[in-house]
DNA sequence: ATGGTCGGCAACCGA
């Protein structure tokens, strides 16, 4: 089985890129973040004509999200209301015996401001809901944009960002309890090396080939999971494609 | 080289 996630940052603009990648790696399932798109606009004739099963919720203009699958999930579900905002950051399913769920963590703007503070309550009920609806003994798969860089290794200047937004401590003490209920970095466990990003930002200058980026998109997956994984990798290639997004395909393969 | 990020969507917001 192989999965793969990719802030997109547009759906529409970036559908070459996308139907071109499902053609030429084939994964079994996609989860896609910031798709952009109101429901009644996504693409789902291009989906289906790859040959992909799509679930989503979008909204205008901002956040929205997606799965691609090549066999249809069951159980799907979009609602996720953190302190009655119920943004289109979150959808869950299933395929066969494993639970899947993509997020698309708020960003956080910057730390103390109220968007912070919804980040950090947006993270807490996603640990609870996750702690309330899954057991780390069964097969569960979440992969998204989390927003955050868990350790220095993970981002190309840790001194300078320590304590901002995307490294405060605050957020990495809430990845950690992720960790520490069951789920496993897929890629941290396949690849113990640093300077290894998803994320370079548009604004830095030529960010990308400096390698000024950050590690905060993840694949997670519980222990029966984590144990089948094979490899894992960042498919840069991909961002040679015209018009990248700032965020790149993060893939795994499971046995 | 006399500027310097994107995308959505129509003036700026969000990342």
């Amino acid at each position: 089985m192989k999965v793969a996630t990719f802030n997109v940052n547009s759906i529409r603009a970036r559908l070459p890129i996308v139907l071109g990648w499902l053609k030429q790696e084939a994964p079994d399932i996609l989860f896609l973040q910031e798709t952009k798109v109101q429901d009644k606009d996504f693409p789902i004739d291009s989906m289906k004509e790859a040959g992909y099963h799509a679930v989503f919720r979008g909204q205008k203009s901002y956040n929205g999200v997606a799965i691609l699958s090549r066999s249809q999930l069951a159980d799907v579900k979009t609602r996720f209301p953190v302190e009655d905002v119920d943004e289109a950051r979150f959808i869950s399913g299933r395929t066969g015996d494993i639970n899947v769920i993509n997020v698309y963590v708020p960003q956080g703007f910057e730390v103390d401001s109220d968007k912070f503070r919804f980040k950090l309550a947006w993270l807490e009920q996603l640990l609870k809901h996750i702690a309330d609806h899954y057991h780390p003994s069964a097969r569960l798969l979440m992969a998204g944009d989390f927003n955050v860089a868990f350790t220095e290794m993970d981002l190309f200047d840790p001194e300078g960002l320590r304590g901002g937004v995307g490294f405060h401590p605050d957020e990495r003490a809430l990845l950690q309890r992720f960790f520490d209920w069951g789920l496993v970095d897929i890629f941290r466990k396949h690849i113990p090396e640093g300077n290894e990003y998803t994320f370079w930002d548009y604004r830095i200058p030529n960010g990308f080939k400096r390698n000024m980026g950050w590690r905060i998109d993840y694949i997670l997956g519980t222990a029966p999971l984590a144990e089948r994984s094979r490899s894992v990798w960042i498919d840069k290639k991909a961002r040679a494609m015209s018009r990248p997004s700032d965020h790149t395909f993060l893939v795994a393969e499971f046995e």
